[in-house]
DNA sequence: TCATTCATGCTGAAATATCCGCATAGTTGA
DNA sequence: TCAACTATGCGGATATTTCAGCATGAATGA
């Protein structure tokens, strides 16, 4: 389960990674254009390269080159990766999580709104268990 | 702004980061015992000074020792992990993201519960914009 | 008191990651 | 056809990370 050993991966590995989950698949040259400070051309092929023997990347081939993208099935690794979150920032809470996503800009709520959901998850919660 | 910077950050910086965000705080010998294939007192130690150099964290002396702990605000830390993550695992929808965190085992929600608070956001953002 | 224990500061070596260049092969268009 | 362009495969140099050992000083307890 390679999703779930994420010190597997070194920094320029984990940059590639997000942006192949960014945008699911990329040639070399998309990817070397979205790398902070990017390096040659060669050295992201490098990169790549050590992603596939690890296993965390496949590619196709796409006319003349190659399209790179996850190799493990994005919901899975959504999975973890929320996971990882919650453990480490939010006390392994999920509630706290989504409290802290509803506050989030991108949804414009208000805080009474924000305070009305949260009293529904928390019923909620309380009816399941 | 540090946090900001997660590509500042080796892999062993990140596990120890990782530590400390859990816990809050931590001496060495607790950071090495939370080491996935714990490297030596010293090694541990020469990460720590690093990290204390590139500003990631500080320490306190508790009696003989130091107690190490994050240099940057909590809160906002929290933020730039969140916002780092529905941009690349979810296609920058906190939407999605809170539905995820929704059915998260630990919540125990009923799909029945989820799809009712899905449309209470849905909802509530609708009014707002 | 004073030996033991446990802490830190520092330094250099080993391991790994990062990067680039060269050789080669396929594609494209004049 | 064939020159220019753009791929990939491979090999190795450089830079960074990772790690451990040694010197030193504070706390501890017999």
């Amino acid at each position: 389960m390679p999703a779930s050993l994420p010190d597997d991966l070194s920094r320029r590995e984990r940059q590639v990674m997000d942006i192949l989950h960014r945008r699911r698949d990329a040639t070399v040259a998309e990817i070397m254009a979205e790398l902070p400070d990017p390096p040659s051309y060669s050295a992201v092929r490098s990169i790549l390269r050590i992603l596939v023997e690890k296993g965390h990347i496949r590619h196709r081939e796409d006319g003349p080159r190659y399209v790179y993208f996850p190799a493990d099935d994005t919901s899975v690794i959504r999975e973890s990766a929320l996971d990882h979150l919650v453990r480490t920032y939010f006390g392994g809470s999920p509630e706290q999580a989504v409290t802290a996503l509803l506050r989030s800009k991108d949804l414009g709520l208000s805080d009474t709104d924000v305070t009305r959901l949260r009293e529904s998850i928390r019923r909620a919660r309380a009816r399941g268990k």
